[in-house]
DNA sequence: AAGAAAACCGATTGTTTTAGTCGGAATAGC
DNA sequence: GCTATTCCGACTAAAACAATCGGTTTTCTT
């Protein structure tokens, strides 16, 4: 039940991005440096974040990443979703899983409905906190 | 965050334990047969939930497996503590971290609380749900 | 007493995931 | 033109995962 540093990063950079959000571009460097993250490994990292268009960039010098969108219209849950794929703590919950035949036996569903339980409450508590809500909480604890 | 196969069929296990609670020891060739898991891998998994005392072991033909409580006295939560450790979707939340300096950062601590929080809407699932709460949904289904 | 059914134990292994590193190419500001 | 930056793809070391294998011990049944 870890979350991979994929996902960890992810909302260390996006959280990041929306404490300097309408400040222009930000360097990797300079988000790397202040989350204690190689530099290297988070521009892969934000290269997915890019593709997903939750981060715009600007090449060149002076260039970086900026949000698309305001912190507060994007959750801890989307970009969980983006960095680690679906939230399903296993993988018989998964919609496009093809093993029915295996989850068709009425004891395996019983144990199923657990982890039926536990994605939903994973899912309440990420889709309701937004970048907006980090950057609040982070301006408080100054 | 997903759940490893230990933690999967430890529950699994368990229940299929539960709902034979009573009958006398279980033999983990029909628990392993029931819930379609190796039962040469199964065998290394209850070892450890013998050697954490939540199931008693007898050897021999017609030996098995028997819960050692009443099932409703077994909660999901401390099976996949068993199996996989302190639930912590990241180990800054773990007590024993020795990462401090890490995780003095009040950046990094404002994401961190967002992980305290999914940790603890995970573990009020799986503390609240026992192995007898597992058998009475079994029943209904049938 | 023999045979079979089971738990027990430790080593090994193939695969996948993780968490990066490395080297360079393209782009843009100064 | 220099430098700062994003961008891209390949590579890799280490760990975790999910078993498998081979054998030993114990106990029930006949």
């Amino acid at each position: 039940m870890k979350l991979s540093t994929k996902g960890r990063y992810g909302v260390m950079a996006m959280f990041d991005l929306a404490l300097h959000y309408g400040q222009g571009p930000i360097s990797l460097k300079s988000v790397a440096q202040r989350q204690g993250i190689s530099e290297h490994y988070l521009e892969q990292l934000m290269g997915v974040l890019r593709k997903a268009g939750y981060v715009k960039s600007i090449r060149g010098a002076q260039g970086g990443y900026t949000l698309t969108r305001d912190p507060a219209q994007i959750t801890v849950g989307e970009i969980v979703r983006i960095m680690e794929g679906p939230i399903a703590p296993v993988d018989c919950l998964l919609a496009a899983s093809k093993n029915n035949e295996y989850c068709n036996r009425a004891q395996t569903c019983v144990t199923r409905g657990v982890w039926a339980k536990v994605r939903d409450s994973i899912t309440a508590v990420v889709d309701s906190i937004t970048l907006a809500d980090l950057c609040k909480e982070d301006q408080i604890k100054e």
